[in-house]
DNA sequence: CCAGCGTGAGACATGAATGTCTCACATGGT
DNA sequence: ACCATGTGAGACATTCATGTCTCACGCTGG
């Protein structure tokens, strides 16, 4: 069955090109499609043949960051143990997914009139429950909105990518710089809260 | 003499388009040089021949986005008085270009190859030599670099800018959650610390 | 061995934004 | 009243990304 194999060939490239558009356009977000093309190791033309066109491409990349926001908090278990902890294994998860993320995130401020994708409301709202939950268990501050700190969860997960992708911050400290800075913030801690 | 007035008039109209300009692409960062002058209420003609094109403009922008800053520093006294109160004063200075910051800071990730204007080094320094100053005097906890602070009062500033405009953070909150966020993240505090 | 299929390369038309230019009009100063 | 200057409107050529199409090549399966 050639069927079969042609199915299966066709995803694992559509994959490959998906991630090389996405480190591609995180780090030029204008790149042309001939660019996409020749940075996934295609032609333009066979790069057209899996994606009509350059919106069609974005989708794509949009529901690919989408499908693996959802697999992020599916692996953090965010309703499960201390919000503090679980919001630790958001963003650890969220890590390798940052570029991406961070491209995503300047690129929808563009889609001015349409409405947002269902699935970014349906993630903000399971981050957001998130911080509400830990605001619940009174271990997370109640002055800034939920709405808020999944807002700045996104803007810090960006500012961090950039960051590391232009060398002013250590790729290893990302998680720690990130996760250290939502949670606690710049000023010392008086108390002596573990971790 | 008609030169000075020429030259007065000049300035205000530049200023003006610069500011309509910066208010439009900060919502439509691929805006037509036609929208633009439509925004600011002027001909593509007399647009063009005050900026030689795009990127004129994007640089005018820039340079008036450095000034606002600087002037901002300025204003803020980022030397005087405890760090966490400097910060506070800042963030209260820059909200107000916020929305110019949010478009220059994605707009940034777009100028690849060429090295950043001096501006936002000498810009970059000031905040994170006032970040240094709050970790020399023990307000500021040590595992955070100053320059990833740096990064993420940028990243707050545009994160906050964004879902003000997007209605999902109250307009008069925007200082209080951006300045809270950064000094004091989102663990609730055991300390008693004002404000 | 050959038939089918995906691919790369390139030609081509299209549309959009840009940069340049001209001309008519209004305003402001002399 | 006259002249100069800035402006708006629009025509125009140019550039560039895009979308479409064709054709030859290489592989793989029958």
């Amino acid at each position: 069955m050639s069927h079969m194999v042609y199915t299966r060939l066709m995803a694992v490239d559509r994959d490959h090109v998906l991630r090389s558009a996405a480190a591609l356009l995180t780090r030029k977000s204008t790149a042309t499609m001939d660019e996409v093309a020749k940075a996934a190791g295609i032609s333009r033309a066979t790069l057209h043949r899996q994606f009509a066109g350059r919106d069609a491409l974005v989708r794509a990349l949009e529901a690919l960051g989408i499908a693996e926001c959802e697999a992020a908090l599916e692996a953090a278990r965010p309703e499960e143990g201390p919000a503090a902890d679980a919001v630790r294994r958001l963003v650890a998860e969220f890590e390798p997914h940052a570029p991406l993320l961070a491209f995503l995130y300047t690129e929808n401020q563009l889609f001015e009139g349409e409405e947002q994708n269902e699935g970014w409301t349906r993630i903000d709202e399971r981050i957001a429950d998130l911080f509400r939950r830990g605001q619940a268990s009174g271990e997370f501050r109640i002055d800034l909105t939920p709405a808020w700190l999944t807002e700045a969860l996104y803007g810090l997960l960006a500012s961090a990518a950039w960051a590391v992708a232009e060398g002013r911050v250590a790729p290893k400290d990302f998680t720690h710089m990130t996760v250290e800075l939502l949670l606690g913030g710049a000023r010392r801690r008086n108390d002596t809260s573990p971790r």
